[in-house]
RNA sequence: GGGCAAUUAGCUCAGCUGGUGAGAGCGCUGCCCUUACAAGGCAGAGGCCGCAGGUUCGAAUCCUGCAUUGCCCA
């Protein structure tokens, strides 16, 4: 009974053994002769709480680091945390508001005081974290976007960028987020269906009553600031509008009708109206016919003077309202209707963005994009799986320049500065504009001295798009940056492709002189059991963290990266997790029944001698290779795989049942050799349980740690070891599958005859010391059948009868002899069909020729010996 | 509207560079607490591989169309 519990799986060991490599440097990386593997992670932001999604995103990547570590590589892996602009903000201003507090009474300084503190308290738990799912970060190396090292990258990398004429400020149409109080980027906005409603609203025709044009709305407070209503031109109903004013409803300004082939002829009546300032296409329309743009909305949402005085001060719901109760008492709202349409979106908080006129700076993108593009069309960068590259290039074919400055205060202030007296003598938007590392003394070009500092701060994408070699020092010149850059691959999933990957890639190019990753492995989402995406307010949410105490860090390791197959979503499920922690189980377990048969010292698998020893030995070099293929191509599911099926069905269920068997310790040099190797194999998957295991097997000569052993690399195999005991399993089974079928109690020893020629029979008898108690027999006999009672069954190779004639229903018998060759029949006649005609001699492969005149021969074969049993017992 | 994935056992999914007697885990049935493991062992049932065409000697696998689902972009 104590025994049982010694075996257990039961987690709790792993921080002890974390400690251990922590403290043991282990994963830190130094440049030297080998070859370089690293990866820049993925920062977490510094708000960030472990979720599903970081732990498989982090597996993966500790599955290649760990992997790569012991085939040889000189690893470093870079940790670190995002700051994480908006949402960061966001945290902290909730929290304030708990306090009744906010930023703006607050002021700037105290707020980012409040915002450091916060960050010193909880800025570092996700990193701890990551250590509790095993990670193998190279700490010593962990940054901080907004740490010296990546402020100073971040500067250098703007004053370069604006010393090109790509950088710009300017005034231009962006999306603005009245809730987090900032402009955004254009892909920083999300869609999102819904039902709406579509106002149909008159606009009276200028000096001519009782003629009006209707164009349909989504938005009717927008129309305050209208400045003219757009047909198609080639829309026939309209032409008689060419040359007329017509009379703005509400504010009786007089707007002109403008022909632009941009306008939808089939939506709502054809006829639109013109908003230029607060909306992208409008924008557009605007530009070609030279409209004013008139700002009706401001930056907290709120209607401005410009809106009129009856809606000043509204924000724009209470505006719409207005707008349309006004209408309808003039009689000018002809009707509404229900309208699907989407809606754009704040990617952080969801709230409707407002497209809005305003002075930004913007980066210049397409300049940058196109080595980018050329990067992936040559393959020097890679994607797996490779789908994602198609949108992926279509992106950067049509970028569009990037909106840098964020109206918030945390983040890198823009290194720009402003000379008030130049900007008194014009309005241009570059007017006593100074772009300078360190703040400026005086003003170059004026050499007055009332300087300012730019209050915005940039997009959080723009630094962490300097990521992999901001982490390395740039732009320092360090020797991690020249040995550990470009990094080997970027593991991440889709969703940030374009705001995150392209950027790296782009600015990779543009600063460090070389792309920065070659290969992008993309990993899907991790959803619930029912396929649903996990999230806060559905409550299905599950915490990995409760996850891995439960069941372990190895099995939820195990668990994640199981389903990580290139192209596909995974879903989490407590019997996922479940079955992960049975394999961790059955690696306990048969940890002691080897170390019970294994021998101080260890064989070299090229010496293995007994057929079952080369047999495992050349499944162990096959499993082996493939475990490297799955690891080079990204399939990190099949590694994960091919795992269970070695160890539980091949070195559990047969290889430690015949070793047990065995008895005379011929084997014992070999079985914890293979062993040894096994959990290297495997623990860049499981990395706790196998160093553990590793502690308790290990030899003298074996280094302390698994992570310093070396990955077997010997390709061994035993030519013919395979069939051989492939043909001695069927044999087991087959007399299995008898005392199954007739019910033979296990207790009942049975005698198995077999028919079969001498080359077999000797490694059959050779055999016989496992071939019996794996089958309950007494005895293994030679000879011919005895046909009636006897249970009978057959192989390509031989003959098989179970004499139990008490129990024999010569019926059933009968019956399941000509079941099977019925059966064989089926396949043999597709084979024999498919042999007989000319031209699948001619154009298949002479192997697959080979192999199916094989086939048929076994199947044959097979036919044969079964028929004999047949016949017998109908002489029976 | 454009593009991309997916559709295989009751459930979750492998297999898809064409040639396997279509696989695994969970669940199910029967037997077994056999001194590593009942979180286990042994044996088994269960599949027109979404539908319709096509290419081929041969299609779960390649091509076309359709249906359903999901994702990305507009």
């Amino acid at each position: 009974m104590e025994n049982k519990k010694a075996s257990k799986y039961e987690p709790g060991f792993e921080e002890a053994i974390y400690r251990i490599w922590e403290d043991g440097k282990k994963f830190t990386g130094v440049p030297d002769g080998r070859k370089a593997f690293s990866i820049a992670i993925p920062p977490p932001n510094v708000t960030g709480r472990l979720h599903m999604g970081h732990a498989l995103n982090n597996t993966l990547q500790d599955i290649l680091i760990r992997s790569a570590r012991l085939r040889g590589m000189n690893v470093k892996w870079a940790p670190g945390t995002d700051h994480g602009g908006i949402a960061t903000q966001n945290v902290v201003e909730k929290e304030l508001a708990k306090e009744g507090k906010n930023r703006i009474d607050m002021g700037r300084e105290e707020f980012l005081r409040r915002v450091n503190e916060w960050k010193q308290l909880y800025g570092g738990s996700i990193l701890e974290q990551l250590k509790k799912l095993g990670c193998a970060c190279d700490w010593d190396n962990t940054h901080f976007t907004m740490d010296e090292t990546c402020s100073r990258a971040v500067t250098e990398a703007f004053v370069r960028l604006y010393g090109e004429g790509r950088i710009y400020r300017g005034h231009r149409l962006i999306n603005y987020c009245v809730r987090c109080g900032t402009s955004l980027s254009d892909i920083e906005v999300e869609y999102k269906d819904e039902t709406g409603k579509l106002w149909y609203i008159k606009y009276p025709v200028a000096g001519e009553k009782g003629k009006w044009v209707v164009v349909a709305t989504t938005r009717p407070e927008t129309m305050l600031g209208d400045t003219a209503v757009a047909v198609n031109p080639k829309d026939e109903r309209f032409s008689a509008l060419a040359g007329k004013k017509l009379i703005l409803p509400l504010s009786g300004r007089e707007i002109p009708v403008v022909f632009d082939s941009m306008v939808e002829t089939g939506f709502g009546t054809g006829a639109v109206k013109v908003t230029p300032a607060h909306d992208f296409t409008d924008f557009e329309i605007g530009e070609r016919h030279n409209l004013p743009t008139i700002k009706v909305i401001d930056e907290k949402g709120i209607m401005t003077p410009l809106a009129g005085a009856e809606f000043a001060g509204l924000n724009r719901y209470e505006a719409r309202k207005k707008v349309c109760a006004l209408l309808e008492e003039k009689g000018l709202l002809e009707k509404i209707e229900d309208l699907k349409h989407s809606v754009s979106v704040c990617y952080r908080c969801g709230e409707a963005i407002e497209p809005m006129l305003s002075l930004q700076w913007f980066l210049e993108m397409k300049d940058l994009a196109a080595p980018a593009i050329k990067a992936l069309d040559d393959g020097r960068v890679r994607f797996y799986p490779d789908h994602w590259k198609k949108p992926f290039m279509n992106f950067l074919g049509e970028i569009r320049d990037w909106c840098l400055s964020r109206q918030i205060w945390w983040g890198h202030r823009l290194p720009v500065y402003y000379c008030r007296d130049c900007q008194g003598r014009s309005s241009e938007a570059h007017a006593g504009v100074i772009v300078s590392s360190v703040k400026p003394e005086k003003c170059p070009v004026c050499g007055g001295v009332d300087i300012f500092q730019d209050p915005d701060v940039l997009d959080t994408w723009f630094s962490s798009g300097m990521w992999p070699f901001e982490v390395f020092g740039w732009p320092e010149k360090t020797p991690e940056l020249k040995y550990y850059y470009p990094t080997s691959v970027l593991v991440t999933g889709h969703e940030i492709l374009y705001l995150w990957v392209a950027r790296m890639l782009m600015l990779g190019i543009k600063f460090a002189g070389d792309i920065p990753f070659s290969d992008v492995y993309i990993h899907g989402i991790v959803r619930d059991r029912h396929g649903k995406k996990m999230s806060k307010s559905l409550g299905n949410t599950i915490d990995p963290l409760e996850v891995t105490s439960k069941y372990g860090v190895d099995s939820l390791r195990y668990s994640l990266t199981k389903q990580a197959v290139l192209g596909h979503d995974l879903l989490a499920s407590e019997e996922n997790f479940i079955a992960s922690r049975n394999f961790m189980n059955k690696i306990s377990n048969a940890a002691v029944v080897v170390d019970r048969l294994r021998a101080e010292s260890y064989a070299d698998m090229k010496e293995a001698q007994s057929l079952p020893d080369r047999w495992i030995v050349s499944e162990f070099s096959a499993f082996v290779r493939s475990a490297e293929d799955a690891l080079d191509s990204y399939d990190l599911a099949r590694y994960t795989r091919i795992m269970w099926e070695f160890f539980w069905s091949s070195f559990c269920d047969w290889y430690l049942e015949i070793l047990k068997l065995r008895g005379d310790g011929v084997s014992a040099g070999l079985v914890g050799r293979i062993f040894r190797e096994l959990l290297i194999v495997m623990h860049p998957v499981i990395p706790f349980i196998t160093e553990k295991i590793y502690g308790q097997i290990k030899t003298c000569d074996d280094p302390d740690s698994i992570m310093d052993c070396v990955w077997p690399d010997e390709a061994v195999s035993f030519p013919g070891a395979r069939e051989d005991m492939n043909a001695i399993f069927e044999l087991i089974q087959g007399v299995r599958n008898i005392r199954s079928r007739l019910a033979i109690p296990a207790t009942v020893k049975v005698k198995i005859i077999v028919d079969t020629d001498d080359v077999f029979a000797k490694k059959l008898a050779e055999a016989e010391y496992y071939i019996l108690p794996l089958t309950r027999a007494e005895s293994m006999e030679f000879g011919p059948a005895p046909g009636t009672g006897a249970a009978n069954f057959a192989t390509p190779l031989l003959k098989c009868s179970v004499p139990v004639s008490e129990l024999i229903d010569i019926k059933a018998e009968k019956e399941t002899a000509a079941r099977e060759i019925e059966k064989i029949e089926t396949h043999a006649a597709k084979l024999e069909a498919l042999l007989a005609n000319p031209n699948f001699i001619s154009s298949a492969s002479k192997e697959v020729v080979e192999q199916k005149k094989e086939l048929l021969a076994n199947f044959n074969s097979k036919k044969e010996k079964t028929a004999e049993f047949l016949a017998s017992l109908d002489e029976g």
